[in-house]
RNA sequence: CGAGUCCGCCAGACGGCCGCGGUUGCCCAAGGCAAUCGAGGAAAGUCCGGACUCCACAGGACAGGGAGCUGGGUAACGCCCAGGCGGGGCGACCCGACGGAAAGUGCCACAGAGAUCAGACCGCCGAUGGCCCUCUCGGGGGCACAGGCAAGGGUGAAACGGUGGUGUAAGAGACCACCAGCAUCCCGGGAAACCGGGGUGGCUGGUAAACCCCUCCCGGAGCAAGGUCAAGCAGAGGCGUCGGUGGUCCGCCGGUCAAGCUUCGGGUGGACCGCACCGAGGUCUGGCGGCAACGCAGACCCCAGAUGGAUGGCCGUCGCCCGUCAUAGGCGGGUACAGAAUCCGGCUUACCGGCGGGCUCGCCGC
């Protein structure tokens, strides 16, 4: 669990960061509950491990997102960690432009390795990019 | 040294990389940069008490709810401090919904004869009355039918105060002495609860987290309070002695053809203020007063403010605890409970562990 990430974290911040498409990557928070139906009601759904990516194009500017942590997560506590480490996770991978997306956790997210976190979302959001532009 | 008890405090530390929210300043703006601040002792449960906001408010009666030894503290409290009383502990100390049972009503399981104007199963007596025997005609003896009694036995958590005597046929607070309890009066101490002492009196079960009585307190709803702005829609019906006085009634007030209330339907469900606060504010001064809670004075400080919800993520080193190999040390694991949402004062509950101090008991040494 110490080890390996010691040689991974820092490789795969190097390489997604500061320069893989070239631009800032900045980021908004969706907010209001008209916003989050929005993307809960129309947007492609992908659950990969312990994370659960609702993506939904829009017609343009900034990706947003928004973290959801229920009730069934646990307690107000196990919430904030499990949604922090979602937000620290979602800082280490690239979201498409005028993309919203609503990522739901688990229970599993609060106590998860962070690596192992990393990889689900890397792999939900990099899954949601063809069709997302496709579309 | 060990065991215990009370009070107070902490809630891992440091560093690196990458981030988030508020405020202030600067840049012409979108936005950015800099500075600065950024969870708790319980932020929790939402159980009490307030501040604040809106609604209501002539007054009275009755409901209803709450509190309940005394004094003090406080904005207030069901909280805190001190004292009293009762109970527990060798003790430091701890625990207590702790007013009234002589205002009334009710209840007291099982057992037991009887559980509150009590009662008689075994028992005791049988003076008096009755019956029988005897007779020296005064009486004597017996039976246990009437009747009397509640001492002893037995039941029970509890049996009409306890012990000893007098008394009597047998007995009983019937009477006497002492004692326990209660009521009442007086004296002394205390601010009071209460404590100590004395006199008098009647003659005495428990239960009020049973009804109840007494004293005191209480208008309702809550920041989704409440307000401003923006956007948007579609009205229709009912009540007409109706509405208000937010439990009810009396009474009072208002309206009486236009408003009000209400039912169904339609629209919106965004932003800002409230709201991040100069305050029942915090820290310090071994200050002053007070046994203390706390108050007062002085100095300094301004100390989270989100709104799908910031206060973080990852890593390293060192602490602490546990296990293991066991020589410094190595390896592995753990490092609680828990996350502000209008703000304060309490209570309660959760919690890995650690630190400081007072006191008590036991053992040992001087």
């Amino acid at each position: 669990m110490t080890t390996a990430p010691n040689t991974a974290v820092p490789a795969s911040v190097g390489s997604s960061f500061p320069d893989s498409t070239g631009r800032p990557d900045r980021v908004r928070r969706l907010s209001g509950a008209s916003e989050f139906n929005e993307v809960l009601r129309n947007g492609r759904r992908l659950r990969r491990g312990g994370v659960t990516v609702v993506a939904h194009r829009r017609h343009g500017g900034l990706p947003r997102i928004g973290l959801v942590a229920g009730r069934r997560v646990g307690g107000a506590v196990v919430r904030n960690r499990a949604r922090r480490r979602l937000r620290a996770a979602l800082r280490e991978v690239t979201l498409a432009e005028a993309t919203d997306y609503v990522v739901i956790a688990t229970p599993v997210v609060a106590t998860a390795p962070f690596e192992e976190l990393c990889g689900w979302v890397r792999d939900a959001i990099s899954s949601t990019l063809p069709r997302a532009s496709a579309r």
